[in-house]
DNA sequence: CCTTGACCTAGAGTGCACTCCAGGTTTTAG
DNA sequence: CTAAAACCTGGAGTGCACTCTAGGTCAAGG
């Protein structure tokens, strides 16, 4: 079992040393052991920790859900139902926000190409102020 | 042409009167009349102005940036290019946002299938520490 | 006439997620 | 042995996009 220094797994982890600390205060790590200075030192659950925040984060998770996650993981059966109406919830938005950007995709595109051909003006201006009818 | 006073516009954009004020005050929306009380009113210019504010802010455009657009909105000659690059710059990364939002989709729809049916704990949280391998 | 409601201003406060700072200790390399 | 690097703490500062407050003006309805 490797254990690394904060810096190290700021490193392992690209963070800050700084966003470490400012997990474990807000609650996010509270099992970092401490050498006899006081010094954390990160093991592979804290750095699996970190993995998952950050990537609950990429989902679009707050911090403040992210606890939610991780405190249902020492209490499975308590939350069960909270985390699935979470996830039910975030995967809604998600689905919400594909069609949103595909859309926007196609339009982007589109302006894109129409911008560089154009002789007089890019039309990427006038089509955000009237979407398309 | 009709005039909203900021309150209307406020409706008509679903925004409110202090966001209308704030946008004012960043220099978002400056040609904005007043009465000779002082008091503001919009006219459909401003109100497209304010939903091409939105409309761009939902496109992921911070508002320093929607601040380029408005300005290049004025001045089309000269910033072409940038406009363009910006984005250019913007359908990339709304490429990537929908891959990753795809992949998170597909997980999402696994894990709340299956946190429904097991018998014994919701794989949703040990899915998220250790992603598809 | 007078109250109510919508508006005005400057400026302070909020929430999020960091990021930086000062001042101190400990470890390590030369 | 010493000097630099890495760590520690509590707390302040940052940037974004609002949101709210206090104190004031103004127009319309009862």
């Amino acid at each position: 079992m490797t254990k690394l220094s904060i810096g190290d797994a700021a490193k392992a982890t690209s963070t800050s040393a700084d966003t470490l600390r400012y997990y474990e205060k807000i609650g996010l790590l509270q099992m970092i052991s401490r050498d006899s200075a006081g010094r954390r030192f990160f093991n592979s659950d804290a750095l699996a920790r970190i993995h998952f925040i950050r990537r609950a984060q990429g989902m679009g998770f707050s911090l403040q859900e992210i606890g939610l996650l991780l405190d249902f993981r020492r209490h499975p059966d308590e939350a069960r139902a909270e985390v699935r109406d979470l996830a039910k919830r975030k995967l809604d938005s998600i689905n919400a926000q594909i069609i949103e950007l595909q859309e926007l995709q196609q339009e982007f595109a589109q302006l894109i190409t129409a911008c560089s051909d154009a002789e007089d003006g890019c039309p990427i201006i006038e089509n955000i102020d009237q979407p398309k009818t």
